[in-house]
DNA sequence: AAAATATGTCAATAGTGCTGACATAAATGG
DNA sequence: CCATTTATGTCAGCACTATTGACATATTTT
C-alpha cells in the first residue's frame, strides 16, 4: 500500500525469470538529483547578497528566523537551526554588533535576550525572502493552480515525521506573527 | 502575467486605501521554510551513514555523481558540483584510497582521469541513494499520482533557467547510463 | 618546439559546525 | 535565605568544506 510508483518491485522480465540477489527499487534519481540542483539555487540568490556584507548562510538563518518570530528566545532559536550556542554565538554577536538585530530582557524572565530584527534587519531579511519568493513565484506561475499546494505538500512529507506538525505549527504561527505586525496590531 | 499566487499585489483594504512606500508582496514564506527543513532532513539521512564511515556531505556528492555517471571526467565533475579542483582533492584522494572509487585513463586523451566506483563504492552510493529513495516514496505514495511529476515540475522551475536544460539532460542521459549497466550492456 | 589542456598538489584563509569547560545572572524550590 | 536549575555567554581547540594563488606534470594540439 505504501509502494506505489518509484518503490515498486520490478517486474519480473520473464516466466521464471531468476532475480540472483534481488536488484531492489531502482533509486528516485531524479527528485533526489533536482533537490540538489534546485536547493543550490534556492540558496544562490541570498548567498550573493549576503557575501558583500561579509555574511554568509549562518547569518541568513538567524535573520530569517528572528524575523520570522520575533521575540524568539535564544534556546528556541538554537532548537530551530539545530545548531551548539557557541556556533550561534559568532554568528549572532555579528549581527547584533552591525545592527541587524538586537537583544531585549525577557519582560517575566529577566534572564531571556529575547530576538528581535532592527529596521535594518527587517529590510535585509525582506531582501533576502524576496529573491526566493521571485524565483518560487516564478515557478508556481508556470505550474498553475495547485503548484503551490503540491509543492507544500511535497516538501512538507519530506520532512521527518517527528518534527512536521511542530514545523508546520512554527510556520503558521510565525505568519500570525508578522500580519499583526504589519497591522500595527502588536 | 507570471505575477499570480503569492506575489499578487496586495488587494487596496479600502476605497482610495493609501499605500506610503508600497508593502510589496509578502513573501512565499511557507516553501522557503519547508525547503530549508526538507532539505535538511533530506540529507540528514545519508549524514548519518557517513559519520560513521569518517565522510562528509562532499564526499557523498562525490560519490553520487560518479555512481551515476560512470567514466565521469574530473573536469566535468568539478563543474557539476561547482567547487574548485583544490576543494575536490581532499575529498576525492580518501574516497580512492579507500577503495570506493577508482580512476581510469581516458582511452582517447591519456591526461583524463575517468572515475568510476568500485563495487563498494556502488554499494555506498545505493544505500544513500535508498534512504533518500524510502523517504521520497513515503511522500509520493501519500501525494497519490501527479505528485511525483508535480515535485520535479515544481524543483525542475527552481533551477537557474541558464543551466535547468543542462541539469535535465544529465539526468537522463545518467538514467540511460545506468540502466545500460543494469542490462549488462555496457 | 610551443602552447594549451587535464590533472594534481602545496599553502594560506574563511565560514560553519562541533565538544568541553567555565562564568554570570536570574528564577525557582525548599 | 540558600541551593539548584535555567538561560545565556564565552574561551579554546578541532573538523570539514570551501576559497584563492602558485606551481608541477603529463599529454595533446598547433
Amino acid at each position: 500500500m505504501a509502494d506505489i510508483s518509484v518503490t515498486a518491485i520490478p517486474k519480473p522480465r520473464g516466466p521464471a525469470a531468476i532475480e540472483p540477489i534481488a536488484p531492489i527499487a531502482e533509486p528516485c534519481w531524479d527528485l533526489i538529483e533536482l533537490l540538489f540542483f534546485a536547493y543550490r539555487d534556492f540558496v544562490g540568490d541570498p548567498d550573493e547578497v549576503l557575501a558583500k556584507l561579509g555574511f554568509g548562510r549562518a547569518h541568513h538563518r538567524v535573520l530569517h528566523f528572528v524575523n520570522r518570530n520575533p521575540g524568539l528566545k535564544v534556546a528556541d532559536l538554537l532548537d530551530v537551526l539545530r545548531i551548539t550556542k557557541q556556533s550561534l554565538g559568532r554568528v549572532l554577536k555579528q549581527l547584533i554588533d552591525q545592527g541587524y538585530i538586537v537583544q531585549r530582557e525577557g519582560d517575566n524572565d529577566r534572564r531571556q535576550r529575547l530576538l528581535h530584527v532592527t529596521p535594518a534587519g527587517e529590510a535585509l531579511a525582506m531582501q533576502l525572502a524576496g529573491l526566493q519568493t521571485t524565483r518560487i513565484a516564478g515557478v508556481l506561475a508556470e505550474l498553475g493552480p495547485g503548484g503551490h499546494e503540491a509543492a507544500r505538500r511535497f516538501l512538507a512529507g519530506m520532512i521527518d515525521g517527528e518534527h512536521r506538525e511542530r514545523v508546520l505549527r512554527m510556520i503558521a504561527h510565525a505568519d500570525r506573527s508578522r500580519s499583526r505586525r504589519r497591522d500595527g496590531t502588536a
